[in-house]
DNA sequence: GCTTGCTATGAAACGCGTTTCATACCCTAT
DNA sequence: ATAGGGTATGAAACGCGTTTCATAGCAAGC
């Protein structure tokens, strides 16, 4: 295959002026780039990106670290992050961690090696010092709302969206309310559980163990659920349910058992889904999409910065 | 940052031995293998990736071209694809496509640049020829159920599970029926066309160009079509809906407005994903997790071939 | 007439790890 | 004693585009 020196030759140039040719730089005569143009296209050249990447050190490629994409909340942030990478002319490359912290350090180790010019951490696995040390290789962002002081953190304020959900339904008369979440770990989710306890203590309810339900990710997860919550002996009346999919499970294998929302029980989802406004959730909408674009933007400055972006309830009829 | 050469110096040794100890190559003594590690750590020497891509002409990056991701289809197949990359130690890299040939353009040029050493194309934009054109610059796989003899293709049969689909509803007794589908160019899309064409003959009735709805992608085009199925004079009494999520708003919008599935109207989606579960959905299940697997399969070895996978149907209450 | 300052061009260095090839030593088999 | 074969090591070439620096011609400015 040939290189820009057979070109260089084939033309009667010199490698620079190719490479000037390549570049659209100025100062080449109107006759040396139709030259150039010719050989190149005798040739079939065409440039070697790896050489690019080695030569002016870096890669217009951008990493993302994901536990895994099909759930909603995490392709709706890529979809985002696409968007942005594609006007900014970056690429993505793509880690799957399944929240395995050997593979969220395969993606930090590219950043080192530059494989990627800068890494987004959608969901983080390993703790924040380790993350930290990668931070002199390259600009890092992580998707969570915490107030990393070194760190950039773009994300919606999970503590406020989780807070503002439970006096709402504690507005509605509710004292018995439970909640389902994700995973235990990970910043975003102690925050959500320390807001609960703070309004559980604020209406003077105690913290029931049974009512917190774990590992709720799909609308299985939802379904999953409504078996645990009709074993229960004594049940809340109210249920946050931090994302739709799950409060949509939870939702029609409710109602296929005669237990009616929000008469029964009341619930309010998270993220404002389609699925959410097709099965009447109320839900509290984060912006997603934006937080995506903006965790692009970030990754792509110099300084990434934090930002943390609003939520907004969303009433329906399922509180 | 140090290179090779500044740690080959450091500890006294060639860079030849330096770059034997880097890839655990035999024939270096004890001695020298530990004079090298220690000058690596002294001087914070890490490989840099992209003098590696050169040098060996490889990348272990595979390209996946997408229209978009939060789709339930395309995310289910790059979750397989992604589970199959980690297990192939591939790292993948994403080109968002939203059915743009230039987009796709890049990707298939990333190719021919050797920014990635396969390329898988989900849903293709461009026209044939121009793909067969990169397949010489590196392997290549198109999800779709074409039989296309030069290039490989990896997916389920479109055809025949639509055909399946609609001898299975004309066999329940149903004879007017219209269908739903993502978008009408496409091999996959035409192919179902085809079958519905071939069955509405098979069974003497005539192709109704208003019982056929378009852009039929999310939950919120199941309710759309709702609405325009609602406004029809004359009306089909099953619909095939190629999408579980599609299928799963056009339920949930029937019911709301009284419609009854499947005693006004029968619908087959397409997927078995969990929603369809949830709304006992009867659905033909595609494999796609497998696919996605099959397809790193396929773009990793040198010659790629062909491969069709099974679908099956799965008999619930909405047929 | 001489200094500035563009325009135009190319040689060479640079980014950096891998791989080939040559060399040298030491031990075993004949 | 000698050929053969494995172990160990390094110099140099290779993959290839970009960038710096030096050079030279030519025109405008004083």
């Amino acid at each position: 295959m040939a290189n820009i020196r057979d070109v260089a030759k084939q033309a009667g140039v010199s490698v620079t002026t190719v490479s000037r040719v390549l570049n659209d730089h100025p100062y080449v005569t109107q006759e040396k780039r139709l030259a150039v143009e010719k050989a190149m296209e005798e040739l079939g050249y065409h440039q070697n990106i790896n050489a690019i990447h080695l030569s002016k050190g870096e890669t217009r490629l951008l990493g993302v670290a994901v536990p895994f994409i099909n759930h909603s909340y995490f392709s709706t942030l890529l979809n985002g992050i696409a968007d942005r990478a594609l006007v900014r002319d970056y690429n993505l490359v793509f880690y799957q961690t399944n929240y395995q912290k050997g593979e969220e350090s395969k993606a930090l180790e590219a950043l080192k090696r530059k494989q990627i010019d800068g890494l987004m951490i959608l969901s983080r696995a390993s703790d924040w010092n380790s993350v930290e040390a990668y931070q002199e290789f390259g600009p890092l962002v992580v998707c969570e709302s915490s107030e990393h002081t070194r760190i950039p953190c773009v994300s919606v304020d999970h503590y406020e969206a989780f807070r503002y959900g439970m006096r709402y339904i504690i507005d509605k008369g509710h004292r018995h309310i439970g909640y389902c979440i994700g995973r235990r770990t990970g910043t975003n989710s102690s925050l959500r559980e320390k807001a609960y306890c703070e309004e559980l203590e604020y209406i003077g309810e105690p913290y029931r163990k049974s009512w917190v339900f774990n590992n709720c990710l799909t609308i299985e997860d939802g379904k999953r659920v409504v078996n645990e919550y009709v074993s229960l002996k004594e049940k809340p009346s109210a249920l946050l349910i931090t994302s739709d999919q799950v409060a949509a499970g939870f939702r029609m294998e409710a109602e296929k058992r005669g237990i009616r929302v929000p008469h029964d029980v009341a619930i309010l989802g998270f993220d404002n889904h389609p699925i959410a406004e097709a099965l009447d959730l109320t839900t509290i909408e984060l912006p997603l999409h934006e937080v995506g674009m903006s965790l692009v933007e970030k990754v792509s400055s110099k300084n990434p910065s934090s930002a943390i972006y609003p939520f907004e309830l969303v009433e329906r009829g399922s509180v």
